[in-house]
DNA sequence: TATGGTTTGATGTAATCACAACATTTTGAT
DNA sequence: ATCAAAATGTTGTGATTACATCAAACCATA
Protein backbone atom coordinates (compact mmCIF):
# COMPACT_ATOMS: atom_id res chain seq x y z
CA UNK A 1 0.00 0.00 0.00
CA UNK A 2 1.43 3.69 -0.95
CA UNK A 3 1.56 5.74 1.82
CA UNK A 4 -0.63 9.40 1.66
CA UNK A 5 1.63 12.45 0.62
CA UNK A 6 0.61 14.30 3.57
CA UNK A 7 1.50 12.12 6.24
CA UNK A 8 1.47 15.32 8.73
CA UNK A 9 -0.34 14.04 11.63
CA UNK A 10 -0.12 10.70 13.16
CA UNK A 11 -3.16 8.77 12.61
CA UNK A 12 -6.22 10.01 15.01
CA UNK A 13 -9.36 7.73 16.49
CA UNK A 14 -13.10 9.18 16.01
CA UNK A 15 -13.15 11.28 19.08
CA UNK A 16 -9.77 13.07 18.76
CA UNK A 17 -10.17 13.90 14.98
CA UNK A 18 -13.27 15.12 15.94
CA UNK A 19 -12.19 17.08 18.75
CA UNK A 20 -9.59 18.21 16.22
CA UNK A 21 -11.91 19.41 13.66
CA UNK A 22 -13.74 21.45 15.92
CA UNK A 23 -10.46 23.30 16.82
CA UNK A 24 -9.97 23.34 12.99
CA UNK A 25 -12.62 25.23 13.03
CA UNK A 26 -11.51 27.99 15.58
CA UNK A 27 -8.57 28.61 13.37
CA UNK A 28 -10.62 28.88 9.87
CA UNK A 29 -14.32 29.62 9.97
CA UNK A 30 -14.68 27.34 7.20
CA UNK A 31 -13.39 24.04 6.51
CA UNK A 32 -13.92 22.04 3.21
CA UNK A 33 -14.40 18.09 3.40
CA UNK A 34 -11.78 17.79 0.71
CA UNK A 35 -8.93 19.94 2.77
CA UNK A 36 -9.91 17.99 5.95
CA UNK A 37 -9.81 14.51 4.42
CA UNK A 38 -5.85 15.13 3.51
CA UNK A 39 -5.12 17.19 6.62
CA UNK A 40 -6.50 14.09 8.89
CA UNK A 41 -5.15 11.26 5.76
CA UNK A 42 -8.94 9.78 6.18
CA UNK A 43 -11.43 9.15 3.13
CA UNK A 44 -14.20 12.12 2.27
CA UNK A 45 -16.75 10.08 3.74
CA UNK A 46 -15.17 9.71 7.35
CA UNK A 47 -15.10 13.37 7.42
CA UNK A 48 -18.84 13.53 5.70
CA UNK A 49 -19.70 11.04 8.52
CA UNK A 50 -18.17 13.07 11.05
CA UNK A 51 -19.61 16.42 9.96
CA UNK A 52 -23.02 14.74 10.23
CA UNK A 53 -22.50 13.79 13.83
CA UNK A 54 -21.02 17.10 14.94
CA UNK A 55 -23.40 19.15 12.90
CA UNK A 56 -26.34 16.88 14.70
CA UNK A 57 -23.99 17.79 18.67
CA UNK A 58 -24.38 21.04 17.22
CA UNK A 59 -20.40 21.29 17.36
CA UNK A 60 -20.61 22.72 13.82
CA UNK A 61 -22.80 23.84 11.38
CA UNK A 62 -22.63 21.84 8.01
CA UNK A 63 -22.41 23.49 4.13
CA UNK A 64 -22.58 22.37 0.98
CA UNK A 65 -19.30 20.59 0.77
CA UNK A 66 -17.73 21.69 4.00
CA UNK A 67 -18.75 23.10 7.41
CA UNK A 68 -18.73 26.10 9.36
CA UNK A 69 -17.73 27.24 12.52
CA UNK A 70 -21.62 27.53 14.47
CA UNK A 71 -22.86 31.38 15.11
CA UNK A 72 -23.56 31.38 19.00
CA UNK A 73 -25.17 28.69 20.44
CA UNK A 74 -27.65 29.38 23.05
CA UNK A 75 -27.88 26.48 25.69
CA UNK A 76 -31.06 25.34 26.02
CA UNK A 77 -32.44 26.61 22.72
CA UNK A 78 -30.05 24.99 20.43
CA UNK A 79 -32.58 22.00 21.12
CA UNK A 80 -35.51 23.01 19.73
CA UNK A 81 -33.82 24.56 17.28
CA UNK A 82 -33.52 21.71 14.70
CA UNK A 83 -37.52 21.30 14.72
CA UNK A 84 -40.18 22.57 12.75
CA UNK A 85 -37.65 24.79 11.19
CA UNK A 86 -39.25 25.23 8.22
CA UNK A 87 -42.39 25.97 9.84
CA UNK A 88 -41.10 28.83 11.82
CA UNK A 89 -39.20 29.90 9.46
CA UNK A 90 -42.76 30.24 7.15
CA UNK A 91 -44.39 31.98 10.45
CA UNK A 92 -41.38 34.25 10.77
CA UNK A 93 -41.63 35.71 7.13
CA UNK A 94 -45.41 36.09 6.99
CA UNK A 95 -44.88 37.49 10.78
CA UNK A 96 -42.47 40.25 9.11
CA UNK A 97 -45.37 42.10 6.68
CA UNK A 98 -47.53 42.62 10.06
CA UNK A 99 -44.58 45.16 11.12
CA UNK A 100 -45.28 48.80 10.19
CA UNK A 101 -42.17 51.00 9.92
CA UNK A 102 -43.47 53.03 12.72
CA UNK A 103 -43.70 50.14 15.27
CA UNK A 104 -42.11 50.23 18.61
CA UNK A 105 -42.01 45.86 19.25
CA UNK A 106 -41.68 43.78 22.36
CA UNK A 107 -40.73 40.60 21.59
CA UNK A 108 -40.13 37.68 23.72
CA UNK A 109 -37.98 34.92 23.63
CA UNK A 110 -38.23 31.37 22.11
CA UNK A 111 -37.06 29.83 18.87
CA UNK A 112 -39.71 31.06 17.00
CA UNK A 113 -39.55 34.33 17.56
CA UNK A 114 -35.49 34.10 16.80
CA UNK A 115 -36.15 33.27 13.51
CA UNK A 116 -38.88 36.64 13.18
CA UNK A 117 -36.05 38.86 15.02
CA UNK A 118 -33.22 37.28 12.27
CA UNK A 119 -35.83 38.59 9.48
CA UNK A 120 -36.64 41.98 10.99
CA UNK A 121 -32.66 42.23 11.00
CA UNK A 122 -32.63 41.46 7.22
CA UNK A 123 -35.88 43.50 5.69
CA UNK A 124 -36.63 46.17 8.22
CA UNK A 125 -34.38 49.05 9.30
CA UNK A 126 -34.88 52.18 12.28
CA UNK A 127 -37.36 49.95 14.36
CA UNK A 128 -37.40 50.38 18.44
CA UNK A 129 -37.46 46.71 20.06
CA UNK A 130 -37.79 45.90 23.30
CA UNK A 131 -36.46 41.88 24.34
CA UNK A 132 -35.52 40.34 27.42
CA UNK A 133 -33.98 37.39 25.50
CA UNK A 134 -30.08 37.79 24.54
CA UNK A 135 -30.49 35.84 21.63
CA UNK A 136 -32.64 38.13 20.14
CA UNK A 137 -30.98 40.85 20.76
CA UNK A 138 -27.79 40.16 19.11
CA UNK A 139 -29.62 38.44 15.98
CA UNK A 140 -31.55 42.56 15.91
CA UNK A 141 -28.28 44.02 16.69
CA UNK A 142 -26.58 43.06 13.52
CA UNK A 143 -28.34 45.66 11.79
CA UNK A 144 -27.08 48.45 13.32
CA UNK A 145 -29.86 51.03 12.30
CA UNK A 146 -32.38 49.34 14.52
CA UNK A 147 -32.54 50.13 18.37
CA UNK A 148 -32.40 47.65 20.79
CA UNK A 149 -33.24 48.13 24.53
CA UNK A 150 -32.65 45.41 26.90
CA UNK A 151 -34.63 44.69 30.01
CA UNK A 152 -33.35 44.44 33.31
CA UNK A 153 -33.37 41.72 35.71
CA UNK A 154 -31.97 38.33 36.35
CA UNK A 155 -29.77 36.59 33.72
CA UNK A 156 -31.39 32.85 33.45
CA UNK A 157 -28.44 30.96 31.51
CA UNK A 158 -30.21 27.54 30.57
CA UNK A 159 -33.15 29.76 28.95
CA UNK A 160 -30.61 32.63 27.48
CA UNK A 161 -33.18 35.14 28.67
CA UNK A 162 -33.82 37.61 31.71
CA UNK A 163 -37.03 37.41 34.16
CA UNK A 164 -37.78 38.44 37.59
CA UNK A 165 -39.67 41.46 39.27
CA UNK A 166 -37.21 43.97 37.97
CA UNK A 167 -38.22 42.69 34.98
CA UNK A 168 -42.28 43.64 35.12
CA UNK A 169 -41.37 46.82 36.81
CA UNK A 170 -39.38 48.08 34.19
CA UNK A 171 -42.29 46.94 30.93
CA UNK A 172 -44.41 49.75 33.42
CA UNK A 173 -42.73 52.18 32.14
CA UNK A 174 -42.89 51.15 28.84
CA UNK A 175 -45.56 51.23 25.97
CA UNK A 176 -45.01 49.33 22.46
CA UNK A 177 -47.61 49.07 19.64
CA UNK A 178 -46.81 45.35 19.41
CA UNK A 179 -45.90 42.12 20.95
CA UNK A 180 -44.48 39.71 19.52
CA UNK A 181 -44.46 36.75 21.51
CA UNK A 182 -44.02 32.59 21.36
CA UNK A 183 -45.38 29.81 23.35
CA UNK A 184 -45.27 26.49 23.87
CA UNK A 185 -48.48 25.49 24.36
CA UNK A 186 -52.06 26.82 23.15
CA UNK A 187 -55.24 26.25 24.63
CA UNK A 188 -58.91 27.26 24.54
CA UNK A 189 -57.67 29.09 27.97
CA UNK A 190 -54.61 31.15 26.05
CA UNK A 191 -51.45 30.89 24.98
CA UNK A 192 -48.94 29.20 27.86
CA UNK A 193 -45.37 29.09 28.94
CA UNK A 194 -43.37 26.11 30.44
CA UNK A 195 -41.83 27.88 32.81
CA UNK A 196 -42.99 30.64 35.53
CA UNK A 197 -41.11 33.83 34.87
CA UNK A 198 -40.47 34.11 31.55
CA UNK A 199 -44.58 33.12 31.33
CA UNK A 200 -45.57 36.57 33.68
CA UNK A 201 -43.46 38.42 31.18
CA UNK A 202 -44.90 37.76 27.87
CA UNK A 203 -48.30 38.79 30.36
CA UNK A 204 -47.02 42.16 30.74
CA UNK A 205 -45.35 42.02 27.53
CA UNK A 206 -49.04 41.67 26.28
CA UNK A 207 -50.95 44.20 28.51
CA UNK A 208 -48.05 46.94 27.76
CA UNK A 209 -49.08 46.41 23.87
CA UNK A 210 -51.39 47.64 22.00
CA UNK A 211 -51.52 44.18 19.58
CA UNK A 212 -50.15 41.08 20.67
CA UNK A 213 -48.79 38.58 18.01
CA UNK A 214 -48.70 35.24 19.05
CA UNK A 215 -46.10 33.18 17.09
CA UNK A 216 -46.82 29.26 17.18
CA UNK A 217 -46.50 25.99 14.82
CA UNK A 218 -49.02 23.42 14.90
CA UNK A 219 -47.42 21.30 17.40
CA UNK A 220 -48.49 23.71 20.20
CA UNK A 221 -52.11 23.13 19.22
CA UNK A 222 -54.09 21.62 22.48
CA UNK A 223 -51.13 21.22 24.22
CA UNK A 224 -51.26 22.66 27.85
CA UNK A 225 -48.13 24.11 29.20
CA UNK A 226 -47.10 25.51 32.93
CA UNK A 227 -47.90 29.48 33.01
CA UNK A 228 -51.05 30.54 30.97
CA UNK A 229 -49.84 34.25 30.30
CA UNK A 230 -53.32 35.77 28.90
CA UNK A 231 -56.98 35.28 27.64
CA UNK A 232 -57.50 35.22 24.23
CA UNK A 233 -58.78 39.00 22.58
CA UNK A 234 -59.54 41.00 19.70
CA UNK A 235 -55.94 42.51 20.21
CA UNK A 236 -54.49 39.23 19.25
CA UNK A 237 -53.32 37.52 16.04
CA UNK A 238 -52.11 34.16 15.96
CA UNK A 239 -49.83 33.39 12.84
CA UNK A 240 -49.27 29.39 12.48
CA UNK A 241 -48.82 27.34 9.70
CA UNK A 242 -51.65 25.33 10.31
CA UNK A 243 -55.79 26.25 11.31
CA UNK A 244 -56.03 25.33 14.47
CA UNK A 245 -59.46 22.74 14.96
CA UNK A 246 -62.00 22.28 17.85
CA UNK A 247 -61.88 23.69 21.59
CA UNK A 248 -58.90 26.28 20.37
CA UNK A 249 -60.69 27.10 16.98
CA UNK A 250 -63.95 27.52 19.20
CA UNK A 251 -62.01 30.17 21.75
CA UNK A 252 -60.18 31.78 19.03
CA UNK A 253 -63.41 32.57 16.93
CA UNK A 254 -65.10 33.78 19.99
CA UNK A 255 -62.58 36.58 21.46
CA UNK A 256 -62.28 37.48 17.68
CA UNK A 257 -58.92 36.89 17.44
CA UNK A 258 -57.23 36.89 13.80
CA UNK A 259 -55.51 34.22 12.77
CA UNK A 260 -52.55 34.44 9.91
CA UNK A 261 -51.83 31.54 7.56
CA UNK A 262 -47.75 31.08 7.01
CA UNK A 263 -48.59 27.80 4.57
CA UNK A 264 -46.05 25.41 3.95
CA UNK A 265 -45.81 24.88 0.58
CA UNK B 1 -40.28 25.84 -5.52
CA UNK B 2 -39.55 23.59 -2.49
CA UNK B 3 -37.74 26.30 -0.89
CA UNK B 4 -38.78 27.68 2.70
CA UNK B 5 -39.60 31.37 1.16
CA UNK B 6 -40.55 31.54 -2.51
CA UNK B 7 -41.08 34.47 -4.46
CA UNK B 8 -42.21 36.59 -1.93
CA UNK B 9 -41.00 40.26 -3.37
CA UNK B 10 -40.64 42.25 -6.04
CA UNK B 11 -38.03 42.08 -8.71
CA UNK B 12 -35.06 44.25 -7.59
CA UNK B 13 -32.22 45.97 -9.20
CA UNK B 14 -28.36 45.31 -9.07
CA UNK B 15 -27.43 47.28 -6.34
CA UNK B 16 -30.92 46.58 -4.01
CA UNK B 17 -30.16 42.85 -4.56
CA UNK B 18 -26.55 43.19 -4.06
CA UNK B 19 -27.72 45.09 -0.53
CA UNK B 20 -30.64 42.42 0.25
CA UNK B 21 -28.36 39.62 -0.26
CA UNK B 22 -26.12 40.81 2.79
CA UNK B 23 -29.06 41.37 4.54
CA UNK B 24 -30.19 38.37 4.09
CA UNK B 25 -26.78 36.87 5.32
CA UNK B 26 -27.96 38.51 9.04
CA UNK B 27 -30.65 36.05 9.48
CA UNK B 28 -29.01 33.29 8.05
CA UNK B 29 -25.14 32.91 8.68
CA UNK B 30 -24.79 30.76 5.09
CA UNK B 31 -26.83 31.05 2.26
CA UNK B 32 -26.74 28.70 -0.94
CA UNK B 33 -26.57 29.77 -4.16
CA UNK B 34 -29.88 28.02 -4.87
CA UNK B 35 -31.83 29.38 -2.19
CA UNK B 36 -31.29 32.75 -2.79
CA UNK B 37 -31.70 32.36 -6.41
CA UNK B 38 -35.31 31.60 -5.91
CA UNK B 39 -36.07 34.02 -2.98
CA UNK B 40 -34.87 36.82 -5.42
CA UNK B 41 -36.59 35.07 -8.88
CA UNK B 42 -33.06 35.44 -10.49
CA UNK B 43 -30.86 32.68 -12.13
CA UNK B 44 -28.28 31.23 -10.76
CA UNK B 45 -26.22 32.70 -12.66
CA UNK B 46 -26.66 36.33 -11.38
CA UNK B 47 -26.36 35.23 -7.66
CA UNK B 48 -22.46 33.61 -8.21
CA UNK B 49 -21.82 37.24 -10.43
CA UNK B 50 -22.94 39.26 -6.91
CA UNK B 51 -21.30 37.39 -4.70
CA UNK B 52 -18.23 37.32 -7.00
CA UNK B 53 -18.87 41.36 -6.66
CA UNK B 54 -19.63 41.45 -2.66
CA UNK B 55 -16.57 38.95 -2.17
CA UNK B 56 -14.39 41.31 -3.95
CA UNK B 57 -15.65 44.34 -1.82
CA UNK B 58 -15.11 41.74 1.45
CA UNK B 59 -18.97 42.12 2.28
CA UNK B 60 -19.76 38.36 1.84
CA UNK B 61 -17.29 35.11 1.51
CA UNK B 62 -17.58 32.97 -0.93
CA UNK B 63 -17.99 29.61 0.08
CA UNK B 64 -18.21 26.60 -2.65
CA UNK B 65 -22.24 26.28 -3.64
CA UNK B 66 -23.22 29.35 -1.39
CA UNK B 67 -21.78 32.50 0.88
CA UNK B 68 -20.91 32.94 4.44
CA UNK B 69 -20.97 36.20 6.55
CA UNK B 70 -17.63 37.87 7.26
CA UNK B 71 -16.21 37.28 10.31
CA UNK B 72 -15.81 40.86 11.01
CA UNK B 73 -19.26 41.17 11.89
CA UNK B 74 -18.68 39.73 15.30
CA UNK B 75 -18.43 41.96 18.15
CA UNK B 76 -15.05 43.72 18.41
CA UNK B 77 -14.17 42.09 21.56
CA UNK B 78 -12.76 38.73 19.33
CA UNK B 79 -10.05 41.08 17.81
CA UNK B 80 -8.42 41.98 21.50
CA UNK B 81 -9.53 38.76 22.66
CA UNK B 82 -6.02 37.24 21.44
CA UNK B 83 -3.78 39.89 22.35
CA UNK B 84 -2.06 39.86 26.46
CA UNK B 85 -3.72 36.51 26.78
CA UNK B 86 -1.45 35.08 29.57
CA UNK B 87 -1.10 39.04 31.14
CA UNK B 88 -5.00 39.23 31.66
CA UNK B 89 -5.08 35.10 33.02
CA UNK B 90 -2.69 36.32 35.45
CA UNK B 91 -4.44 39.60 36.21
CA UNK B 92 -7.97 37.57 36.37
CA UNK B 93 -6.47 34.96 38.82
CA UNK B 94 -5.34 37.06 41.08
CA UNK B 95 -8.40 39.34 41.09
CA UNK B 96 -10.90 36.45 42.11
CA UNK B 97 -8.74 36.59 45.48
CA UNK B 98 -9.98 39.88 46.25
CA UNK B 99 -13.58 38.72 46.07
CA UNK B 100 -15.09 37.54 49.55
CA UNK B 101 -17.45 35.07 49.93
CA UNK B 102 -20.66 37.76 51.03
CA UNK B 103 -19.40 40.40 47.96
CA UNK B 104 -22.07 41.73 46.08
CA UNK B 105 -20.35 43.02 42.46
CA UNK B 106 -20.50 44.88 39.95
CA UNK B 107 -18.36 43.77 36.70
CA UNK B 108 -18.19 46.00 33.88
CA UNK B 109 -17.75 45.05 29.71
CA UNK B 110 -14.32 44.26 28.59
CA UNK B 111 -11.55 41.18 27.42
CA UNK B 112 -9.66 41.24 30.80
CA UNK B 113 -12.97 41.28 32.78
CA UNK B 114 -14.78 38.66 31.05
CA UNK B 115 -11.69 36.56 32.13
CA UNK B 116 -12.14 37.14 35.93
CA UNK B 117 -16.21 36.48 35.18
CA UNK B 118 -14.86 33.06 34.00
CA UNK B 119 -12.77 32.48 37.03
CA UNK B 120 -15.36 33.61 39.46
CA UNK B 121 -17.78 30.87 37.29
CA UNK B 122 -15.28 28.41 38.22
CA UNK B 123 -13.81 29.03 41.58
CA UNK B 124 -16.66 30.71 43.32
CA UNK B 125 -20.71 30.58 44.52
CA UNK B 126 -23.10 31.83 45.43
CA UNK B 127 -22.53 35.78 44.46
CA UNK B 128 -24.59 38.39 43.47
CA UNK B 129 -23.01 40.35 40.43
CA UNK B 130 -24.46 43.14 38.33
CA UNK B 131 -23.16 43.78 34.56
CA UNK B 132 -23.91 45.26 31.53
CA UNK B 133 -21.99 42.60 29.87
CA UNK B 134 -23.87 39.86 27.81
CA UNK B 135 -20.87 37.97 27.78
CA UNK B 136 -19.53 38.68 31.38
CA UNK B 137 -23.50 36.91 32.03
CA UNK B 138 -23.33 34.58 30.06
CA UNK B 139 -19.46 33.08 31.53
CA UNK B 140 -21.18 33.72 34.80
CA UNK B 141 -24.09 31.57 34.26
CA UNK B 142 -22.59 28.93 33.33
CA UNK B 143 -22.54 28.35 36.65
CA UNK B 144 -26.07 28.29 38.28
CA UNK B 145 -25.24 28.80 41.70
CA UNK B 146 -24.50 32.46 40.56
CA UNK B 147 -27.44 35.60 40.80
CA UNK B 148 -26.36 37.18 37.88
CA UNK B 149 -28.56 40.63 37.44
CA UNK B 150 -28.58 42.16 34.40
CA UNK B 151 -28.75 45.75 34.07
CA UNK B 152 -30.93 47.42 31.38
CA UNK B 153 -30.77 49.72 28.10
CA UNK B 154 -29.29 50.33 24.82
CA UNK B 155 -27.70 47.04 23.29
CA UNK B 156 -24.40 47.77 21.24
CA UNK B 157 -24.23 45.01 19.40
CA UNK B 158 -20.55 45.96 18.47
CA UNK B 159 -19.57 46.10 21.65
CA UNK B 160 -21.60 43.53 23.50
CA UNK B 161 -23.15 45.36 25.95
CA UNK B 162 -25.86 47.48 27.54
CA UNK B 163 -25.72 51.63 28.03
CA UNK B 164 -27.70 54.64 27.86
CA UNK B 165 -29.66 56.70 30.57
CA UNK B 166 -31.50 53.53 31.50
CA UNK B 167 -28.67 51.53 32.59
CA UNK B 168 -27.11 54.90 34.70
CA UNK B 169 -30.50 55.43 36.38
CA UNK B 170 -31.17 51.61 37.26
CA UNK B 171 -27.14 51.91 38.98
CA UNK B 172 -28.86 54.34 41.03
CA UNK B 173 -30.95 51.71 42.73
CA UNK B 174 -28.25 49.28 43.68
CA UNK B 175 -25.24 49.51 45.69
CA UNK B 176 -22.52 46.78 45.82
CA UNK B 177 -19.30 46.52 47.55
CA UNK B 178 -17.22 45.96 44.64
CA UNK B 179 -16.98 46.82 41.37
CA UNK B 180 -14.05 45.24 38.92
CA UNK B 181 -13.72 47.00 35.66
CA UNK B 182 -11.45 47.01 32.95
CA UNK B 183 -10.24 50.14 30.96
CA UNK B 184 -8.56 51.22 27.68
CA UNK B 185 -6.16 53.60 29.01
CA UNK B 186 -4.77 54.38 32.71
CA UNK B 187 -3.17 58.03 32.89
CA UNK B 188 -2.87 60.34 36.22
CA UNK B 189 -5.84 61.31 35.42
CA UNK B 190 -7.59 57.90 36.10
CA UNK B 191 -8.60 54.82 34.10
CA UNK B 192 -10.40 55.63 30.93
CA UNK B 193 -12.51 54.11 28.47
CA UNK B 194 -11.99 54.36 24.67
CA UNK B 195 -16.26 54.62 24.29
CA UNK B 196 -18.39 57.66 25.94
CA UNK B 197 -21.51 55.41 26.79
CA UNK B 198 -20.02 52.95 28.58
CA UNK B 199 -16.92 54.82 30.63
CA UNK B 200 -20.10 56.88 32.16
CA UNK B 201 -21.45 53.54 33.12
CA UNK B 202 -18.33 52.44 34.78
CA UNK B 203 -17.89 56.00 36.42
CA UNK B 204 -21.25 55.27 37.70
CA UNK B 205 -20.12 51.58 38.69
CA UNK B 206 -17.44 53.17 40.42
CA UNK B 207 -19.81 55.52 42.57
CA UNK B 208 -22.14 52.67 43.36
CA UNK B 209 -19.76 50.38 44.83
CA UNK B 210 -17.62 50.59 48.21
CA UNK B 211 -14.93 49.99 46.15
CA UNK B 212 -13.42 49.66 43.17
CA UNK B 213 -10.76 47.14 41.33
CA UNK B 214 -9.29 48.32 37.63
CA UNK B 215 -8.00 45.24 36.27
CA UNK B 216 -5.21 45.92 33.42
CA UNK B 217 -2.50 44.82 32.04
CA UNK B 218 0.57 47.14 31.50
CA UNK B 219 0.04 48.13 27.81
CA UNK B 220 -2.35 50.53 29.16
CA UNK B 221 -0.39 52.58 31.26
CA UNK B 222 -0.03 56.15 30.34
CA UNK B 223 -2.04 55.96 27.32
CA UNK B 224 -5.07 58.39 27.15
CA UNK B 225 -8.71 57.10 26.01
CA UNK B 226 -11.16 59.27 25.31
CA UNK B 227 -13.86 59.06 28.64
CA UNK B 228 -12.00 59.49 31.92
CA UNK B 229 -14.29 57.74 34.59
CA UNK B 230 -13.10 58.95 37.44
CA UNK B 231 -10.46 60.55 39.26
CA UNK B 232 -8.01 57.67 41.55
CA UNK B 233 -9.14 57.22 45.20
CA UNK B 234 -7.98 55.89 48.59
CA UNK B 235 -11.17 53.31 47.34
CA UNK B 236 -9.22 51.80 44.62
CA UNK B 237 -6.98 48.98 43.66
CA UNK B 238 -5.16 48.24 40.29
CA UNK B 239 -4.56 44.95 39.46
CA UNK B 240 -1.80 44.75 36.87
CA UNK B 241 1.40 42.48 35.45
CA UNK B 242 3.65 45.85 35.83
CA UNK B 243 3.76 47.96 38.47
CA UNK B 244 3.46 51.73 36.95
CA UNK B 245 6.20 54.19 36.67
CA UNK B 246 6.61 57.96 36.16
CA UNK B 247 3.27 60.34 36.39
CA UNK B 248 1.04 57.25 37.03
CA UNK B 249 2.58 55.72 39.90
CA UNK B 250 2.80 58.97 41.50
CA UNK B 251 -0.39 59.45 41.13
CA UNK B 252 -1.70 56.49 42.15
CA UNK B 253 0.77 56.93 45.27
CA UNK B 254 -0.68 60.99 46.05
CA UNK B 255 -4.25 58.88 45.87
CA UNK B 256 -3.38 56.22 48.09
CA UNK B 257 -4.47 53.71 45.49
CA UNK B 258 -3.96 49.72 46.69
CA UNK B 259 -1.92 47.66 44.01
CA UNK B 260 -1.74 44.43 43.54
CA UNK B 261 1.07 42.63 41.35
CA UNK B 262 -0.33 39.58 39.10
CA UNK B 263 3.38 38.01 38.25
CA UNK B 264 3.42 36.28 34.86
CA UNK B 265 5.33 33.22 36.47
C1' DT C 1 -8.48 -17.17 19.64
C1' DA C 2 -13.07 -16.32 18.36
C1' DT C 3 -16.72 -13.15 17.80
C1' DG C 4 -19.77 -9.38 17.25
C1' DG C 5 -20.08 -4.59 16.88
C1' DT C 6 -17.99 -0.38 15.35
C1' DT C 7 -15.31 2.28 12.34
C1' DT C 8 -13.47 3.21 8.02
C1' DG C 9 -12.66 2.77 3.06
C1' DA C 10 -14.14 1.93 -1.68
C1' DT C 11 -17.39 2.22 -5.31
C1' DG C 12 -21.17 3.63 -8.21
C1' DT C 13 -24.90 6.77 -9.05
C1' DA C 14 -27.43 10.89 -8.83
C1' DA C 15 -27.45 15.57 -7.60
C1' DT C 16 -25.27 19.90 -7.39
C1' DC C 17 -22.09 23.27 -8.65
C1' DA C 18 -18.65 26.31 -11.38
C1' DC C 19 -17.45 28.28 -15.48
C1' DA C 20 -17.46 29.81 -20.09
C1' DA C 21 -19.67 31.05 -24.30
C1' DC C 22 -23.38 32.97 -26.39
C1' DA C 23 -28.19 34.90 -26.69
C1' DT C 24 -31.48 38.01 -24.87
C1' DT C 25 -33.24 41.73 -22.22
C1' DT C 26 -32.80 46.00 -19.89
C1' DT C 27 -30.94 50.46 -19.25
C1' DG C 28 -29.47 54.98 -20.31
C1' DA C 29 -27.99 58.49 -23.27
C1' DT C 30 -28.45 60.85 -27.51
C1' DA D 1 -36.75 55.93 -31.68
C1' DT D 2 -32.00 54.22 -31.96
C1' DC D 3 -27.85 52.57 -30.48
C1' DA D 4 -24.35 50.89 -27.33
C1' DA D 5 -23.24 49.21 -22.95
C1' DA D 6 -24.53 46.76 -19.09
C1' DA D 7 -27.09 43.25 -16.98
C1' DT D 8 -29.21 38.97 -17.08
C1' DG D 9 -30.60 34.40 -18.82
C1' DT D 10 -29.61 29.99 -21.21
C1' DT D 11 -27.09 26.18 -22.30
C1' DG D 12 -23.53 22.75 -22.25
C1' DT D 13 -19.46 20.66 -20.23
C1' DG D 14 -16.61 19.16 -16.71
C1' DA D 15 -15.71 19.08 -11.85
C1' DT D 16 -17.24 18.44 -7.23
C1' DT D 17 -20.17 16.78 -3.91
C1' DA D 18 -23.70 13.78 -1.48
C1' DC D 19 -25.55 9.49 -0.44
C1' DA D 20 -26.35 4.65 -0.24
C1' DT D 21 -24.24 0.21 -0.21
C1' DC D 22 -21.05 -3.16 0.68
C1' DA D 23 -16.53 -4.86 2.05
C1' DA D 24 -12.47 -4.62 4.85
C1' DA D 25 -10.14 -3.32 8.97
C1' DC D 26 -10.29 -2.48 13.74
C1' DC D 27 -11.44 -3.13 18.62
C1' DA D 28 -13.10 -4.79 22.82
C1' DT D 29 -14.36 -8.72 25.30
C1' DA D 30 -15.59 -13.31 26.43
Amino acid sequence: MSSPMSALYPRLNKSDRQARIVAELRASPTLRVNELAGLLAVSTETVRRDFAELDERGLINRTYGGAMRPVAFEPALVERESLMVAEREHIAAVAVRLVDGNDILMIGGGATTLHFARRLAAERNHLTIITHAFSIAMALATNPLHKVLMLPGQYDGREGLIHGPDTIDTLQKYRASKAFLGASGLTAEGPSDASVGPGLIYGAMMRRSAQTVILADHSKFDRTSLAVYGPWSAAMTLVSDRKPEGDLAAALASANVKFVQAAVN
